[in-house]
DNA sequence: ACCCGCTCGGTAAACGTTTTCCGAGGATCC
DNA sequence: GGATCCTCGGAAAACGTTTACCGAGCGGGT
């Protein structure tokens, strides 16, 4: 049984104050007795009142929330990216407003624009199609700062920060070259070229493996369970799996085990992206993880400065701008 | 270089309608001409306008927006929950709030907030304790429609929409003695008592199997993983293993077959919940599935009845309600 | 001719805040 | 004792909408 609502009105009238009092009193606005403002804080309290933060937004022309579009919840990387978004904007006092596309251009079209309807301050975006969310990402940042997250698309004027996807596969490719006979057959087992994760990760792998032989799929746990199977029914015996993604490796692994293939005695499988189940695998997959922790900072950092970017022109530029952070080769075995 | 704010007022303008005219022209409350219509929509694509919506929720006295409080998002089960909660309320029209409480009770009662300050309609809350989260459920319930979710707290006031734990165990328990040996030993692998599902579904494995061993962990891969090696330093050569959620099967799977052990010719294994990667398990994992859908349908629903709410007295008591939704055995072995 | 009712556009109030401006009162300084 | 400054409370405007109310125009029925 909601209560009626309650409005600062009513905790003036109850504290036999004005309504300007009162939200200085709940606000800390300005300095006043300290008489006043208990009795102020005491009303607030026996009536149960609580700030609309849309009439505040309105008022003041400025909505402390920033909202993450995701491609997909059930990857567990995303997923663990919105925990940590969460967690780092809850921390720095703005609310973070999640929507999951579900793997719909629309469903992400329309989840950013309620995002900018509701006066966001800014809007983080991970892609789902490098090329149908172009659009989508050019008319936010028509309207609100906005960030691209992990995933690039082409042309929009939006700052990106994500992972340097061709130094993990360096990183790769080095552990790979120095740990393992070089006479192993070496497979690239990756997802299509929706993203500019998928392209850059195959491309990183292509330039240091040329000719070696490339599967694609999509980043789920279904495509490295049926590349496995493929590979089996196939008749290969031993090789190295490169993953583009670590939900592709666990798969990989799992369809592979399961037919009695040892892992990593017969095949290796390295995966990319550093997911906590993949550190709980045993034995540990090897993988470069993305530091996920310095990303949600560096996009924190962003949200601020476009904060007190009350001063226009004193500040950083509004274009285009890359930010790359560096993978770590965490190794399993 | 976000646009300079454009509000109605200037689509009216450049329309050369009035306010009221261009607002219902937008928003197509009243009829009127095709051909004024059409100029004032032609104005707001041309100022590339969109509507503010803390305006409108404002001023319209309600905001069709839920809010979603899971504890975790890293929990596979929990970002499925949320993602199919995202889909069935967009599809109806509503937008969806996440908050993950990370685990902490604090943050879980700060997001709460967030969402009541915000105006939402309703509040969905998968409490993160049974007993600390009890107090925010409570003021939670205080301010909106409130709906408990697969997890209850105690002596809250709010409708709870969950699966039916005890028969869940029912079916797994049914499963076990009509396949399998008895003579094999049941071990239970759960989490602790801070969730109702958790208790639930240990008191229904005990009613089935009183005396047999339970282990007691979190709902995580990690303690699936510790479990099976406490199992397997203990000698235990052969089991069957039902655990209380999936995330917690996968990891007794992982842990078991990194040491060698066969699943399921050794020790065989049951999960609860459905999860995706359950299905994709070589072979399938036996669990019980949570439907899901029809939870957030349920859901849905309710938030739709208090919607139309607006005859107090005439429509569904507000007290507790308890919503059961019988899980449904999936076979994988 | 008159009135009724309908259509359709505009004016202004309202939603719940914050904040600017104003003014009353008191203290301080000459 | 007056001028000046500071403190602190209140009245009212503003944010961007929607919508209740009003009124003008007009067609049709008596």
């Amino acid at each position: 049984m909601p209560d009626k609502r309650v409005t600062i009105k009513d905790v003036a009238a109850h504290a036999g104050v004005s309504l300007a009092t009162a939200s200085r009193a709940l606000s800390g606005t300005r300095p006043m007795s300290e008489e006043l403002r208990s009795r102020v804080m005491a009303s607030a309290a026996e009536l149960n009142y609580q700030v609309n933060l849309l009439g505040r937004a309105l008022r003041q022309q400025r909505h402390p929330v920033v909202g993450l579009s995701v491609p997909d919840l059930e990857n567990p990387f995303f997923a663990s990216l919105t925990e940590h978004m969460s967690r780092t904007m809850r921390a720095a006092g703005f609310e973070l407003l999640v929507s999951s596309a579900g793997g719909s251009v629309e469903a992400e079209a329309e989840g950013v624009r309620a995002f900018l309807g509701r006066q966001v301050h800014a809007v983080v975006i991970i892609a789902c199609d490098e090329a149908q969310s172009a659009e989508t990402v050019q008319f936010a940042s028509s309207k609100a700062l906005t960030i691209q997250f992990d995933r690039r698309v082409e042309g929009a004027p939006a700052t990106f920060v994500g992972c340097d996807n061709r130094y993990g596969m360096d990183l790769i490719a080095e552990h790979i070259l120095t740990t393992a006979p070089p006479a192993k057959e070496v497979i690239f087992v990756g997802a299509g070229a929706k993203s500019s994760s998928a392209r850059e990760r195959l491309q990183g792998f292509e330039q240091h493996f040329p000719g070696a032989r490339t599967m694609l799929g999509t980043f789920s746990l279904a495509w490295g369970i049926t590349a496995a199977e493929q590979l089996i029914a196939e008749g290969t015996h031993n090789a190295t799996l490169v993953a583009a993604a670590d939900i592709i490796a666990l798969g990989l692994i799992s369809g592979l085990r399961s037919h009695g293939i040892r892992v990593p005695e017969d095949f290796r499988v390295i995966g990319f992206d550093g997911i906590g189940p993949a550190a709980f695998a045993h034995p540990p997959l090897t993988t470069v993880r993305q530091p996920v922790e310095d990303m949600c900072a560096s996009i924190l950092d962003l949200v601020r400065a476009d904060s007190n970017d009350l001063d226009p022109g004193a500040s950083s530029p509004h274009g285009k701008q890359v930010l790359h952070y560096e993978p770590k080769l965490v190794c399993g075995t």
